[in-house]
DNA sequence: GTAAAAAAGTAGTTAAACTACATTTCCATC
DNA sequence: GATGGAAATGTAGTTTAACTACTTTTTTAC
């Protein structure tokens, strides 16, 4: 897809990953820019050489390590990777945050993961997923806790998709709405680690019973990876601080988006002007006149 | 906010904006650079000087007429711009986008709400905010339609906010709960617009009954905002396009996230220990093992 | 323990950014 | 229109920074 943005944009990220397999010296490097970014968008080689520790050539070894073609590069693809985000998955929310740090923590989460989504979202498999979601007689989404939310946010978008959706809310409604689908419906199963029991079940029963399933699911070999049709790969920087937010609903929030918009535009004029007409009285319901 | 980002850094618009007040040749290096930007990312100063036909010095006489410290400078700020720019520049999704156009420009379109969101947050409103939900008894939160996710969402944080919490679903449930609310007790009230007849309703009820209300909204001076003790302006690049999705409920939700996170910091270490002990049973539940 | 490979540093080279000074162009005044 | 001064611009050279080549040290495998 020529189009689409590629990891370069997450250098920060890139580090944090690559940082394991890196030579020791190479690590050292790596610290100093994951802990002070924004000053070593303005350092020489030779100061960053120093604060690390390291001689200028390994500065440069590392920069070909992670993937960078100098350090001017490097210096680049930094001063880029800091206009999304710069912090990344790996800093924690501590007590010792003030609230301004807590507010750019928080924020800069969720756009480094919404950056990092983008960036590996394959859109081929979106492009199928439009098409089965197109063809579809109704849709159901299926999800708890936090991706619960995301399906109540994806049945929302029914006058988009243009068929009956729906989202049910506790497990024994999942269990019979997914029983009851059949040839021509959808399920759409939501799971950020694809394991959630009841997810995986609805999925699995809305599939027997002749439905075609797509999994949102960040892990692809997850027991819902394994129940469904389709998968789309939402990969997620989530990390498992104690404070740190669960960042993949908004990338899941995201995905919904694409996924109602491309249907919405497939169906032609009728459906375009019903959506318009819609959308106007919603307006006027909000009170935005 | 010393901190926060802003989209103030965005050397691509200086230009332009100072471009008529420029010298002769400057005028000349910086039609280049808003040409091709990205070419100019990775050149050295030789090669843009001969693409502007000027001589080096004078495109670094350039770089200080627009305020950089040399050429260096210029790129990295280029670089950041560049970053910026990519996710504001964005024109409507019409149905000659093909999927990846789609596809970038949904997730664009969320990517520079939240960082408008951010750089436009008021910290201390927030700090208000989250002294007032750190001592209440109760929160209910209060949202319709695409606000109506975020409040549900909110909901499903009671145990980071360390009180009972509830987001009641229609209309009658929501004017029933406000009813009953009172002194020591914090109402929530979430419309990006705020106008929304149920939500504003629901936060005069909850003011009238004695409880604290906190607005969520996009618009400073709505009918919401008159009923609430304490208004968080959550701004928004929302437009009205057809096919661009609603953005303010990304923006909102990571809100929810901070006031969440902020208070649950401020309880102390009991609190974080049950915390702890239930994210961890949680993630058992979600089979993240 | 030894040899080979990998890692890392020193020394030097090259390229790039920048400064100093000279030349050209433009503007204001007569 | 001519002249002088200021501003703009370029040439030439210097300095700095990035990088390469080679050497030394450390690590790994047998």
């Amino acid at each position: 897809m020529d189009s689409a943005r590629t990891p370069d944009d997450n250098l920060l990220e890139d580090i944090v990953r690559l940082r394991d397999d890196l030579r020791k010296s190479d690590r050292r490097v790596a610290e100093v820019i994951l802990d002070r970014p924004e000053e070593v968008v303005g350092m020489t080689l030779a100061t960053l050489s120093k604060a690390a520790e390291v001689s200028e050539p390994t500065v440069i070894r590392f920069c070909a390590a992670i993937g960078c073609e100098g350090f001017r590069d490097l210096r680049v693809r930094l001063a880029r990777s800091l206009a999304f985000a710069r912090t990344t998955s790996h800093t924690a929310i501590t007590a010792e945050d003030d609230l301004g740090a807590i507010v750019n923590k928080v924020f800069d989460f969720n756009l480094s993961n919404l950056n990092w989504a983008q960036s590996k979202l394959d859109t081929a498999q979106i492009g199928v997923a439009v098409d089965v979601l197109a063809g579809a007689r109704r849709i159901e989404f299926f999800g708890f806790g936090a991706s619960g939310i995301v399906a109540r946010d994806a049945q929302q978008k029914f006058p988009l998709f243009g068929v009956p959706c729906g989202a049910p809310v506790d497990s024994h409604q999942m269990y019979m709405t997914a029983d009851m689908l059949g040839e021509g419906d959808v399920a759409v199963a939501i799971s950020n680690t694809g394991q959630t029991r009841e997810v995986v079940q609805a999925a699995e029963v809305a599939r027997a019973r002749g439905a075609a399933t797509i999994g949102i699911t960040g892990h692809a070999g997850s027991p819902l990876a394994a129940h469904c049709d389709l998968v789309l790969l939402v990969e997620t920087l989530e990390n498992t601080d104690l404070y740190t937010p669960t960042v993949s609903r908004l990338s899941h929030l995201v995905v919904i988006d694409i996924l109602s918009t491309a249907v919405s535009l497939r169906r032609g004029t009728a459906h375009h002007d019903r959506v318009a007409r819609m959308k106007e009285g919603l307006a006027k319901l909000r009170g935005a006149s």
